[in-house]
DNA sequence: GCATTTAGTGAACGTGACGTTCACTATTGA
DNA sequence: TCAATAGTGAACGTCACGTTCACTAAATGC
């Protein structure tokens, strides 16, 4: 009967507590100034119960973020132009990347070291395959409707607008504006994949 | 006459030894484990010296950066086969990023917030500027030679090869490896560019 | 329904780096 | 030669880290 004030939350309860906690502590202050002390006092936990579960701030970040898009998957349909579905499928890109998300992201990137953990290569690919997904959905529509090189089908290729989307907000703050993505599109994607 | 052991150094000099000091240890141990003790230290210098110059960490490695960034302006030399000046450009990216230029790179992408300050954006400029004159280089040699097209110069076609090579970086760790690379080249710029 | 085990709380602690301050000293150049 | 400038090194208060511990609430077993 979800409480509005539980005595004691414990195990998954409470764990789920603290991933909100931290995303919306991610929300308003980022990666960097994130305080695990913090993240307690939001969760209305102690510290040690954020210790006993991830050893580090990156840990719980990289946690926080699985667990956020674990939470996350909408389903899309794609409208049968090609044009159209990856001009949505940026704008979903930039939506995610503007929320904790986008902060969890950059934090990540911003601690890792040459030699990545498993766990790394874990989030990357969570972040990564559900955007390839898309991305593929839409490229193998427009091949079957003969409008798409059947080699846009490359994972490199399907991966181009989403790395390029990333890169934007890496490297500049914030998403990718649409003058910006439209440019990505009609300039890089559409004249690759097009047949003719 | 560049004694080996100054007996105090002021300015410029201090200045030059600062900087070096604090790539050496973005080298070492990486922008996020960077202690300003550990770089006064290393460029025996006091810690106050370097907050009379920089406010933070984040503003010493950006200055740090552009003085690396200046210091390396080496020529490059067109080939005459796109393909292969291309590949040479994304080598020279790949060493960059793997020295202390890439620490930094890392370290200003993960502290970037939503408003980037005005220095935010200069040091990005220098980063991008000689990595699209360069690869503007050898894609007008290109179009000059009659083999790509002429909007391979539009800006964001320009920078594309950069980017993904960054974009590799920044998320897997290190920078791409030949192989990564070469399908960066052959899959998505040379058909991408490529006159038929 | 009571006793036992398990798990979370909250305060305290030592540590290390932050960013600042200050008395002192070396360098510069007037 | 001396005053002004700039750097040093130690000390300081502060903050967050990550850990510990006595205490208590919830879950489990009998």
């Amino acid at each position: 009967m979800t409480d509005s004030t539980p005595g004691r939350r414990r195990g998954d309860d409470l764990e789920r507590a603290i991933f909100e906690a931290t995303l919306e502590e991610l929300s308003e202050v980022g990666y960097a100034n994130l305080r695990m002390e913090s993240v307690a006092a939001r969760a209305r936990a102690g510290k040690a119960s954020l210790y006993k579960r991830w050893p580090s701030r990156a840990h719980l970040v990289r946690a926080a973020a699985r667990h956020l898009g674990s939470a996350t998957q909408t389903a899309f349909e794609t409208t049968g132009d090609v044009r159209t579905d990856l001009a949505r499928v940026a704008q979903r890109i930039a939506d995610f990347e503007s929320g904790p998300y986008g902060e969890a992201i950059r934090g990540f990137v911003g601690e890792l070291r040459a030699v990545p953990e498993d766990e790394d290569e874990e989030l990357r690919l969570q972040i990564e395959r559900p955007r390839s997904l898309v991305v593929a959905k839409v490229f193998e529509a427009g091949v079957a409707a003969g409008t798409v090189r059947p080699e846009a089908l490359e994972p490199r290729v399907v991966n181009l607008l989403p790395a390029l989307m990333t890169h934007y907000f890496l490297t500049r703050g914030r998403p990718a504006p649409p003058e910006v993505t439209d440019e990505f599109i009609d300039l890089i994607v559409m004249p690759l994949i097009s047949l003719d």
